[in-house]
DNA sequence: GTGTTTAAGATTGCGAACAATTTATACAAC
DNA sequence: GTTGTATAAATTGTTCGCAATCTTAAACAC
């Protein structure tokens, strides 16, 4: 039995939380993780250090690392970002995609439908976090790329927190029409509904009911 | 004498970076540094951990950590990533920013202007990239502002690597000229500053074998 | 019953020691 | 002079143990 490398614990951590089998808060003591992955508590705590500097997972010193429940601000911030960022990969990926590439996007698509209709919740919440992370790469900036699996991850961060009663990570269809867009090469059309659909995602979460999770002691004892 | 922090190691070595104290292709022997900084192997080689995540350092298994040379791809696509997010930065800079946050900018600035002038041309190269980093920081995106803390040190390894002979970082005027725009609120001028200010440092590059230099840790940390 | 103090237990942070691997050196062969 | 090989040295990768800190629980006072 080979022994896992930092990035592939990490890996499996995130696919963890992506998936909501870890829920935001979730204490990750190192002894059981070491345990786990049959590995010395050094490299837990490496991969920690990955995972802390994404943002998904939190280090209280002395305390140990905690799943990360991301606030209003945190959330906001996501959200402007990819609406900033995701327009632009879409730009590049008409410019550079292939009919191969295509072909993967509508691939991932069927695998997305395949888990909504076999009620696979929390493949469906992957899956449509991976959409957006196969746009990403098909179009070939590395920075963004990397910028896009970070956010991503948070992003099913966020929904696990603020998810209203029976939304679904994305709408299906949404993804289908970008990829017709994309298709068709009218990045106008692509761009808009790719902002659309983000925001649809944001104005879904009901931030509202946990506004508890972000208080500002310093305003309240000012 | 307390002992740093794995962020403090990582950041003082990225200062270093910066500043070409630290070529690109430089080797970062473990225990070299857990002598300069006084600190086990394991502490340096967590702040390797958080440094090669961020690309400034990249980790060869079982031969150790080298200062990222970035290639070219990689200098197309953080230019072309900066050109998409810095406009975007002084959009909320000029939506956001006090007259206090202005003033900071104008101290940078100054400071800017003495290193010129007293020719620090290390100095120079670190606070012309600090000067991106403070508008990030202004900007109030975290998600933008920790993108930016990792791309200013990459391109200051650009800079090192391609830089041509007599290129100061940044021309000076232009941050000056940016700045005048953001207090004018004149988005539309400071925005084209910006992208034109960037394709400079790009377009000043030259593509040059770099020169290896020997290192000597005492006196870069003593 | 509520709250405080104290002690035991558990967990994290750190560094030293050992194992695995690479790099450097010496030397022989061609 | 170069190439190849064997050995030694140096460096990295990993584990383990100990100290520091936090958490839990029990004992005690009110």
């Amino acid at each position: 039995m080979v022994k896992p490398s930092i990035e592939q614990i990490a890996d499996r951590i995130t696919d963890a939380i992506m998936e909501h089998r870890l829920p935001p808060g979730s204490k990750l003591a190192e002894d059981k993780l070491a345990g786990a992955f049959n590995v010395s508590r050094t490299k837990i705590r490496q991969a920690f250090i990955l995972l802390a500097n994404e943002g998904l997972v939190t280090l209280h010193p002395n305390r140990g690392a905690f799943v990360t429940s991301p606030t209003t601000e945190q959330t906001r911030d996501i959200f402007k970002t990819r609406r900033l960022i995701e327009p632009e990969i879409i730009r590049d990926v008409i410019a550079r995609a292939s009919s191969q590439d295509i072909a993967r996007l509508r691939k991932h698509l069927e695998e997305e439908a395949k888990a909504r209709r076999t009620d696979d919740r929390r493949r469906v919440i992957r899956l449509s976090g991976e959409f957006h992370l196969l746009l990403a790469e098909l179009a070939g900036n590395q920075v963004i790329n990397k910028l896009m699996t970070e956010l991503c991850p948070l992003t099913c961060l966020i929904i696990a927190l603020y998810d209203g009663p029976k939304i679904p990570a994305c709408p299906e269809d949404e993804h289908t029409q970008i990829i017709d867009a994309i298709e068709a090469n009218d990045s106008a059309t692509a761009i808009k509904l790719m902002k659309r659909h983000l925001s649809h995602i944001e104005n879904e979460l009901n931030i509202d009911a946990y506004e508890e999770r972000d208080i500002h002691w310093e305003s309240i004892y000012s």
